[in-house]
DNA sequence: AGCACGCCGACT
DNA sequence: GTCGGCGTGCTC
C-alpha cells in the first residue's frame, strides 16, 4: 500500500500539494504536525498535514517528504476548518492563513550551505579570481551561505559562481533547515565537582591567592549558595561579586566553576497573585446579569457601555465564570489599547493565568504563548491580544471579549488573509460553542444594526462608575473667531482660556489632533509647486523635529528644501498642521509647563508608548498633544479638558463611514476626560459648528447618530445594509492596470450589472511605483455571498488566463471597511 | 510567492 | 564578448 499526505504550503496557492510517505511515516504522522517539503526546483518549505491518504496523484509523480518536523500535532481541528473558513470567507488561499496563523518562527525555510568537496583537490589555477576566493574561504570555514558569498564577493548575483564551483566539483550543496526558535537558556554556574571536599577548596582558594578577583568570585558564590539552596545565576554572581563575565570565564576555564543551562520562559509574570475582583456596582451587576441571560438566547452580545462605565469590570467577572467551568477565554483589543496599565489590571486579578499576544512580542515569545496554549498549560488560560490572537490553538474556549468592537485596527487589510477580527471572532467561537461578547462606548454601525435586527443580544450600560457625569462639550465655531481675531495660531480664546484655568487648578489636559507630522504640505508661495514623492502620487509632509520631508505611503524622506525646485523661489510656506506643530505652539503658549506629544513618530520601539504614557500618568506632563492613539483605553485620572483642535478634517475625509468613524472618535477623545469626581470638559473646534454629528456629539446622542447614518447606508447602498468587496487591480504600468481594470469591471458586469462600481484611481493612484486601481461589488442583502465569490473567483481565474494580465496582481477584499 | 530559465542592453 | 536586467512559467 502506497501512502501520501496532502499538505499546506505556506504560499499563495489554491491547490493543497500531495507528497508520498513511507507506510512507517503514515502510522507516525497525524494532520496538523508539520513536514519539511522539497518544492520546486530548489526550495525546502515547512509545510502542514492537511489529510494522509492512500491516493495515488494521476498525473505526476508525488516527491518524497525530506523530514517530520513535529511529534504532535501544532494546529488542531479546530484550528483547520477556522482556517478554512477564513479562506472561504475572505478568497485568500489556506497558505495565506497558514502564514498569518502560525508563529513565523514555525515556518521554516531552507538555506543552501555550501561546503567544500573534500574528495577532490582542485589547483588554484583552474579557478578564477572569485571563484578562488570562495575557494579560499572554505579553507578556513567549513561551510558558507548564500549570504556569506554576496559578501566576500560583493556582488548580488553568486549564482553562476556557484554553478561553475559545482562544475569543477570543488564544492557541494545542502539545503539546511533549521529551527527558528530557541528556548531561552538561563546560565548558572557552580563549583565543579572535582572541588567540592573541603581539602580540595581549601586548595583552590590557595591557588588562587595571587588571583584576588577571582578569590572574591569564589567567596561570593559561597556566600549566595549559603544564603538559599536555590541555584546561581550568572548574572547573580557577577551582580553580588562586582566581577566582570572574563573572570567568571576564567574560573569556568580553570575548571574550578561549572556552567550549565537551564530552559526558562521569556514570559513570565512575577508578582502579586489573585487580587479579589472588585465588587461591580448596581448598574453593573444589572448589566452583568443582563449579558448572562442575552447569551442563553445569543451566542453573540453587545454591550454598549458609555465611557468610564467599567465594562472591564464586567469582563472580569465574566472571565472568572469561565475559568471556573475550566474554560478558556480569549480577550481581544486593538493593538493600541493593550497597555500595560490592562495588562497589569487582570494580571493583579488572575495572575499567570493571563497570556498576553501582540505584534509587539518576539517570535520566541510568541512560540512560547503558542505553546503554552497548545499543551493547554496553566498559564494559558485567559489569552489577551491583537487581532492576531484569533488563531492560537485553543483547546476549550469558552468566551470571547471583543473591546473596543468598533475599533478599525481589527481589520487585516494588508497582507492577505485580510480578516475582521472581531468577525471571524464570532465563527470561531461558534466552532467552539463559546460566547462572544462585543463592548464598545460607540458600537459600530454595523453591531449595532445586528442587534437591532436581534440577531445578536443588546446590553446597555448608561452610567459612568461612580456616577461621574458625562463631559460637557463645547463647540467654538473658529470661523468666526477668526474673523473677530481671536486666534493665537490653531488655538481660540475660548480653547486658551480653558487651558489656563486648567493648567491654574493643577490639572491636566489633552489635545487632539487627527494627523502627525509638522504640517501636511509644503507650497510654493512664487509658483504653488509642493514637493512630490518620487515614487508615490502625494506630497511629501513636512517633519519639522528632522527637517525633513517624508512620504506617509512608502517612507521616502529628504531634507528639507531650501528653495522651491520649481522656480528656485525660497519662499516657502507651509499648509494645514499637525501634532507636532501644534507641540510646538504650546509650548510658546504655555512655557511654563511641560509638554508632550503622542503619535507614530514618539512612540516607536517597544516602549516608546508606555514611556509617554507613564510620564502622563504620574503627571510630569501637564499637556499631552496626539493623535487617535490617545484614544484607547487609557485611563487618566488627572484629565479636565480634553481639546479637539479640529474636527472638520476627520469630518470631510472621503469614505462612507467618515461620519461615523468622526462620531466615534471624538466621543472616545472626550471620554478621556474627567474620570474621576470633577466633570470634565471638552472643547471642539470647528469650521462648521452645524453639522450634524458634531450636535450628536455634543449631546452624547448615539441613536441619533445611528439613525440618521443608516438613512444615508440604505439611500447609498453602503454596508451594513449592502455588503462589499473592493478589488485591487496593481501594476507599475499605467496602460496595463487601466486595460486589465476595465476587463475585470466589465466581466463583472455581466453578473451583477449595476452594483460594480469603477474602475476608479483611489485618491493616491501610485505607491511605490505601482499604480492602483479599484473595482468596489455592492452585494444587496438578499443575494447569497457564497454565490457571489463564486462568480468572482470564475472571473478571476479567467482574468489569470490572459497572459497580457497575469503579471497585474490583483487584491481581493471582503468587507473592505 | 519564489525561483529558474531565457532572452536582450551596457560595460569590465 | 560577459553581467545582470526582468518577462514567463511552474511548483506535488
Amino acid at each position: 500500500m502506497l501512502y501520501y499526505i496532502d499538505v499546506i504550503l505556506p504560499v499563495p496557492l489554491e491547490k493543497l500539494f500531495t507528497y508520498s510517505i513511507t507506510e512507517a511515516e503514515a502510522s507516525f504522522l497525524q494532520v496538523g504536525m508539520r513536514v519539511a517539503v522539497p518544492f520546486g526546483k530548489t526550495k525546502m518549505y515547512t509545510a502542514l498535514v492537511h489529510s494522509i491518504h492512500t491516493n495515488k496523484p494521476l498525473v505526476y509523480e508525488a516527491k518524497d517528504i525530506h523530514q517530520i518536523l513535529d511529534e504532535t500535532p501544532i494546529v488542531n481541528p479546530e484550528q483547520l476548518s477556522f482556517w478554512q473558513w477564513i479562506s472561504n470567507y475572505y478568497m485568500c488561499t489556506l497558505g495565506d492563513v497558514m502564514r498569518a496563523a502560525l508563529p513565523s518562527a514555525f515556518l521554516l525555510e531552507s538555506e543552501t550551505i555550501i561546503s567544500k568537496n573534500n574528495e577532490k583537490e582542485i589547483a588554484n589555477e583552474d579557478l578564477k579570481d572569485d571563484e578562488f576566493l570562495v575557494y579560499e574561504a572554505l579553507q578556513y570555514q567549513s561551510s558558507l551561505k548564500i549570504q556569506d558569498l554576496i559578501s566576500i564577493l560583493d556582488k548580488k548575483n553568486v549564482l553562476p559562481v556557484i554553478k561553475r564551483l559545482l562544475e569543477k566539483e570543488a564544492i557541494h550543496l545542502q539545503e539546511e533547515i533549521y529551527e527558528k526558535y530557541k528556548p531561552k537558556y538561563v546560565r548558572y554556574v557552580k563549583l565543579h565537582s572535582d572541588y567540592t571536599s573541603e581539602t580540595s577548596l581549601q586548595n583552590v582558594l590557595e591557588a588562587l591567592n595571587r588571583a584576588p578577583k577571582q578569590k572574591q568570585v569564589i567567596m561570593t558564590l559561597f556566600m549566595l549558595s549559603a544564603k538559599s539552596n536555590k541555584p546561581i545565576k550568572v548574572a547573580e554572581l557577577t551582580e553580588a561579586s562586582q566581577a566582570s563575565s572574563a573572570i567568571i570565564k576564567t574560573l569556568v576555564d580553570k575548571g574550578i566553576l561549572e556552567e550549565y543551562h537551564i530552559q526558562t520562559d521569556r514570559v513570565n509574570y512575577f508578582g502579586e497573585e489573585n487580587e479579589a475582583s472588585k465588587q461591580l456596582n448596581e448598574h453593573q451587576i444589572k448589566a452583568f446579569e443582563e449579558v448572562k441571560t442575552s447569551f442563553k438566547t445569543h451566542a453573540v452580545t453587545l454591550l454598549h457601555g458609555v465611557t468610564s462605565s467599567g465594562k472591564t469590570e464586567i469582563y472580569v467577572k465574566l472571565i472568572e465564570e469561565a475559568l471556573a467551568k475550566g474554560e478558556q477565554v480569549l480577550y481581544l483589543l486593538p493593538e493600541i489599547a493593550l497597555t500595560t496599565q490592562l495588562v497589569s489590571r487582570l494580571q493583579n486579578y488572575f495572575g499567570e493565568q493571563v497570556a498576553v499576544f501582540h505584534s509587539k512580542y518576539s517570535i520566541h515569545e510568541r512560540v512560547e504563548v503558542y505553546t503554552n496554549l497548545l499543551n493547554n498549560s496553566a498559564k494559558a488560560q485567559i489569552i489577551l491580544g491583537a487581532r492576531s490572537s484569533i488563531f492560537l490553538p485553543f483547546k476549550n474556549l469558552g468566551l470571547i471579549l471583543v473591546d473596543e468592537e468598533h475599533e478599525q485596527s481589527f481589520k487585516q487589510f494588508d497582507p492577505a488573509p485580510r480578516y475582521h477580527a472581531r468577525d471571524a471572532a464570532v465563527v470561531l467561537a461558534n466552532i467552539f460553542k463559546a460566547k462572544t461578547l462585543l463592548g464598545s462606548a460607540t458600537p459600530s454601525l454595523e453591531s449595532y444594526y445586528n442587534a437591532r435586527q436581534n440577531k445578536y443580544g443588546f446590553v446597555a450600560l448608561k452610567t459612568r462608575f461612580n456616577n461621574v457625569l458625562m463631559p460637557e462639550i463645547e463647540l467654538v465655531d473658529i470661523k468666526d473667531k477668526h474673523k473677530r481675531k481671536k486666534m493665537k495660531g490653531h488655538f481660540s480664546d475660548r480653547m486658551l482660556e480653558e487651558m489656563a484655568e486648567t493648567l491654574k487648578a493643577g490639572q491636566q489636559i489633552i489635545l487632539f489632533q487627527n494627523r502627525r507630522g509638522f504640517s501636511p504640505i509644503v507650497e510654493c508661495n512664487t509658483c504653488g509647486n509642493s514637493p512630490q514623492c518620487p515614487n508615490c502620487d502625494v506630497s511629501l509632509t513636512y517633519h519639522q523635529y528632522r527637517n525633513q520631508l517624508r512620504c506617509h505611503y512608502c517612507g521616502y524622506h529628504s531634507a528639507m528644501l531650501l528653495k522651491c525646485m520649481a522656480c528656485g523661489s525660497p519662499d516657502i510656506d507651509s499648509k494645514g498642521f499637525g501634532t507636532e506643530q501644534i507641540e510646538v505652539e504650546v509650548k510658546e503658549l504655555f512655557p511654563n509647563h511641560k509638554v508632550a506629544r503622542m503619535d507614530l513618530d514618539t512612540t516607536r520601539g517597544k516602549y516608546g508608548y508606555e514611556k509617554i504614557i507613564t510620564s502622563f500618568e504620574q503627571q510630569e506632563v501637564d499637556i499631552l498633544v496626539g493623535t487617535q492613539m490617545l484614544t484607547k483605553g487609557l485611563d487618566f485620572r488627572n484629565v479636565r479638558l480634553v481639546g479637539i483642535m479640529n474636527a472638520d478634517n476627520m469630518l470631510n475625509f472621503p469614505d462612507f463611514r467618515a461620519h461615523e468613524r468622526s462620531f466615534q472618535l471624538m466621543l472616545q477623545v472626550s471620554g478621556r476626560a474627567g474620570r474621576t469626581e470633577e466633570r470634565g470638559k471638552v472643547l471642539i473646534q470647528t469650521y462648521n459648528p452645524f453639522h450634524k454629528i458634531l450636535q450628536q456629539v455634543s449631546t452624547n446622542d448615539y441613536l441619533g447618530m445611528y439613525k440618521e447614518q443608516m438613512d444615508e447606508r440604505f439611500n447609498f447602498k453602503y454596508p451594513p445594509v449592502y455588503r462589499q468587496i473592493k478589488i485591487t487591480l496593481k501594476h507599475k504600468d499605467y496602460n496595463r492596470v487601466n486595460m486589465a481594470a476595465d476587463w475585470y469591471a466589465k466581466s463583472l458586469r455581466q453578473v451583477f450589472a449595476a452594483f460594480v462600481l469603477g474602475p476608479e484611481f483611489p485618491p493616491v493612484s501610485r505607491i511605490r511605483n505601482q499604480f492602483h486601481k479599484n473595482i468596489l461589488i455592492k452585494i444587496p442583502p438578499k443575494q447569497s455571498l457564497g454565490k457571489t465569490k463564486e462568480a468572482i473567483h470564475k472571473i478571476d481565474t479567467s482574468f489569470n488566463a490572459v497572459k497580457d494580465f497575469r503579471s497585474v496582481r490583483v487584491i481581493l477584499n471582503v468587507d473592505n471597511y
